[in-house]
DNA sequence: GCCAAATTCGAACGCCCGTAAGACTTCCCC
DNA sequence: GGGGAAGTCTTACGGGCGTTCGAATTTGGC
């Protein structure tokens, strides 16, 4: 059986995620890792450790150290990508493709903070794109930095709801609007943790997206 | 001679920067090349050939890579500190202890935007900071979460300009307006460069720190 | 000009790293 | 149930890492 592929090819996905192969044992583990303690600081053998699988496995599914963690940021960024991208062409909808500065910034901010959530399965998932966004390999940079099509369709957006800014204008409070969000590492889950006494609760994380969009709608009204 | 004192104890700190003992080139070199590179990814041997000094120079002088990486961040953090508490000590001044919003988020941003500037001594020193607060050792972190007093300085003040919110909104919104600045790393340092065409002007910088301030003063009077 | 302290130097140690090679095992299809 | 592909395992290689040690050299006070 090709590592990659189902055998039956009817349902690839979903079962890939849940399945105890090895691939994705290692995908597993290796980003909870790399999530926790940088890409530089966990060795294959921490990871197949962690994993209960081979040393070998790493190499053998996925041709690399580095070629792994390129895999878990591509198909994290697909994923959070496409929860956008729902969030926008809904509000499109809901305002005949003239949706309020609130709205997009909403589509671009409620699906990384819902991953926040204390039970969500895609916690680890973001602290892991948080950091391969800072920390990543060279070509995770040059991904960041060409691949712009993703944000090109918020700051679109964002232009048609404030045509009177310039388009510098609307990158620049885009990228501001970012960092806020992008800053959420993991000092700052601590504090989120201390203000509600060890429990990071459901409600704190809608609290405190409300906080952010606040802050930014006001920034782009400016 | 102690490798940490002037012999004539007279003049320590103005002469230590620019002299080319040793402990200095390393200084300098280390600072520069995990700016550049990140600090697992700067190797001892790399640090001492860039300074044309011997291998056994960083431990002889600082003890360990890891506490070489500690001493750059807590001067250049003093540093940035002392500016940031001038600044906000001024507007203190100039208006009877309760200065405006925006004269405080001043204090803020302008030190580390003027750092940033292109021909300023101290511009390496800004991403060496900012990279350090988010990949530096766990001594610093602890650090940075612990040694609050000198944010609480400008949530004081912030707090007395908004006295209708709450701390909590007050911290929450210093976050946001820390997280906008400490995105500026290199994949934004790139783009400023594109917009200027290949040079970052002195100009560049104010138009961002005006901008920046624009955006942190209206999110903290929504 | 001498002595002791400070510094520099070359060399090496022990460790852990990513990766690869080759033998072995499991699985599926015919 | 035989054969070949797919996967797993053991083992080790080559190399870079941070750090240390003892000898050589420089420095500054007397």
């Amino acid at each position: 059986m090709s590592p990659s592929n189902d055998a039956t090819a009817s349902h690839e996905v979903e079962a890939a995620e849940t399945e105890a192969v090895t691939k994705n044992l290692v995908f597993v583990a290796a980003e909870r890792l790399f999530a926790l303690h940088g890409f530089q600081n966990v060795s294959v053998r921490d990871i197949t450790a962690a994993a209960g699988v081979n040393l070998a496995s790493v190499n053998y599914h996925f041709g690399s150290k580095d070629a792994l963690l390129f895999e878990i940021f591509k198909r994290r960024t697909a994923e959070l990508n496409r929860e956008r991208a729902k969030m926008l062409h809904e509000a499109n909808d809901r305002n005949a493709g003239a949706p309020p500065l609130r709205d997009i910034l909403a589509a671009l901010l409620t699906p990384p903070l819902r991953w926040l959530a204390p039970d969500h399965e895609r916690r680890i998932s973001l602290q892991f794109l948080i950091r391969a966004r800072s920390e990543g390999t060279d070509e995770i940079r040059q991904v960041l930095k060409t691949d712009v099509s993703h944000l090109r369709r918020f700051s679109d957006a964002l232009l048609r709801a404030r045509p009177d800014l310039s388009p510098e204008e609307v990158y620049w409070r885009l990228h501001f609007t970012l960092g806020m969000l992008h800053n959420n590492r993991f000092a700052e889950f601590d504090r989120l943790n201390v203000l509600s006494e060890g429990q990071t609760s459901e409600a704190d994380v809608v609290a405190l997206l409300d906080r952010m969009l606040s802050f930014a709608e006001a920034g782009f009204r400016a």
